[in-house]
DNA sequence: ATAGGTGCGGAAATCGATTTCCGAATTAAC
DNA sequence: GTTAATTCGGAAATCGATTTCCGCACCTAT
């Protein structure tokens, strides 16, 4: 059976209270008790329960990241995200909860929020978002949505600057004389991702573009399903000289079926991924990518997450992170190639 | 304030007691009450605390996943094997604390045990985990190491059939012509790596070639080490013409090594990467890589720890899940190149 | 009619800490 | 020398559930 502080009360002949104020350095406790306290325990093999802390400080130092994709293979692109917010949680002693949400189901989310096994949570996408977020609105955790940006303004979330990427991303094909720019996004995330096919339409016409509708796409979740796309693409009458994309992946399956149609890139189709995951380096040609600052991200939303849940007044988190354009062959043929 | 049985309780003119059996399906309940109480707490949005539960019960129905890795960029790979935990723990109703181990604190370790805050730990890989082991097998908790094979009989494990997959891919480079065959292992793993230079070892000897000690290396943590320890390989008077490697970012840098060396993967030099990560389809030459079922080994080891905590008379989980040999082109030219 | 079940629900202890309130003892103040 | 202030430590309530033990009411058997 584990030490508790009435071990320790008993052994020292003191009350239990006393025993936890010495250690949790509350004053009206002689320094003298307190050393005779600390050793006691440290003697005794001392260690609080978490279980009946939490309980009785209504806090259990604990964040819950949220997370739903289902087909996608997100690796690398999770653990960034996670690893930022892991360790900005653990400098301010926090935990983090790994929370898969596969399919709807909104009782589950409830009762995440109202058993208090976590103080705040984190939510990275998937296609529960939305849902998701509409129900936490409604109840009183506070949380953070990670690498998206929202247009309600209570909202917090954490982001890259994807509207002025996008423009470089578009202006660096355009410097290259490309002006049939086509978009491929990610069925899965539709909802909360127009935010990207927004600034990619909005991009086109600040650059004096026009939006032709067949050029902006989606794929949908399932492996080899950017293949498809990028061959209707290609299929049109007048097929795309690029393709802007929303994720290095389906980058690199635009890739292959630029390739198996006998074209070559980016002579023939430049490609920009997103995420610049290790795999766009060793692709042939490497990938031009976005490269958003994923473990800051991370980091940031933990931080203000955990600034929201010290200080009730705080204001909700939006930040916005510089992103940055990687150029390499998929765009500009020739430069550094391996 | 959240609603509590005692709210339940006097809502229905009940004591609190009943309003617990009633919810927890004990016996004792009219089926009356047993449907006015569930109805009751419907009605008035409760939710059981976390906290109080898990302090009456003593359990809490979560699992801490450790790891340690501190250089390496292990996204992809952890994510494996997180996400086959994460899948089988949620089917049992547990939740997965992740705790990050960097350098060395093994009083971290020692609160993580006592203070009851999770039932069991998995350990994935790290400097740490050496130490690691050393100090759990003193606490009482669970927990079961995954990805490596252990000697010590009680230590539970779930890892690969490396022995077995060393062989066919030996063999398969001896098939090819090969016969000087080097290793690069990796630093940071070293002490419980040995199964794998053990196996590499072994392997060679078995098939009847003698161990050229000067070809079993080992980089260090930091990146680009891989590229040194294969530049030496290849300044060597009698250079391997092929290599056996623990990680397939190792693999990438000796690749990049031996390009930049003016040879040609397969041609002067094989190499054979492990874990078959996205990345590895996608290099020039594709990786020939060694598969080991990652989320499956998650999966198993949640299922053999949560098996653990429900009887303590089941035995140690020690584990080895066949592996499969990948055959790309940086070990045979041609065949589906992309 | 009485003893013995049985079914249902309540009272109270408990899990292990935190926290409030109180009191004794010592010191300071006048 | 009496009162006030200060310091240190204890008693008890509390957090919100679970669980043990108990007792009432009703039924059955003799």
């Amino acid at each position: 059976m584990a030490v508790t502080i009435h071990d320790i009360a008993s052994y020292l002949d003191l009350a239990p209270s006393t025993i936890s104020k010495a250690l949790n350095d509350y004053p009206h406790i002689s320094t003298a008790t307190r050393v005779r306290v600390f050793e006691a325990a440290r003697e005794l093999g001392y260690y609080p329960s978490a279980s009946a802390r939490n309980l009785r400080r209504r806090r259990t130092e604990r964040i819950g990241f949220l997370y739903g994709f289902i087909t996608v293979d997100v690796g690398e692109y999770a653990s960034r995200l996670i690893n930022g917010a892991v360790n900005a949680a653990e400098k301010a002693g926090y935990n983090v909860l790994l929370y898969p949400l596969t399919g709807n189901q909104p009782e589950k989310l409830t009762r995440i929020c109202n058993t208090g096994e976590v103080e705040g949570l984190l939510l990275m996408g998937g296609e529960h978002l939305a849902r998701s977020i509409n129900l936490l609105q409604k109840e009183r955790i506070p949380f953070i949505v990670l690498n998206r940006q929202l247009d309600e303004p209570d909202v917090s979330f954490v982001s890259a600057d994807y509207h002025k990427v996008t423009y470089e991303a578009i202006h660096h094909l355009i410097e290259l004389g490309h002006n049939r720019i086509a978009y491929v996004g990610q069925n899965v995330l539709e909802k909360l991702n127009s935010d990207r096919v927004y600034s990619f339409r909005q991009v086109l016409r600040e650059v004096g573009l026009s939006v032709d509708e067949s050029l902006v796409t989606s794929a949908g979740p399932e492996p080899g399903a950017g293949y498809e796309v990028m061959h209707k693409l290609l299929d049109l009458a007048d097929p795309p000289t690029a393709v802007l994309t929303i994720h290095d992946p389906l980058a690199i399956e635009c890739l292959h079926a630029v390739v198996d149609a006998g074209l070559s890139v980016p002579e023939d189709v430049a490609i920009i991924g997103s995420d610049n995951l290790r795999e766009s380096q060793s692709t042939k040609p490497p990938l031009t990518t976005i490269h958003p600052p994923l473990a800051e991200i991370g980091r940031r939303a933990m931080e203000g997450l955990l600034r929201q849940l010290s200080d009730e007044s705080v204001p909700p988190t939006r930040l916005i992170l510089p992103a940055k354009l990687v150029i390499r062959q998929s765009t500009v043929a020739g430069g550094e190639s391996r």
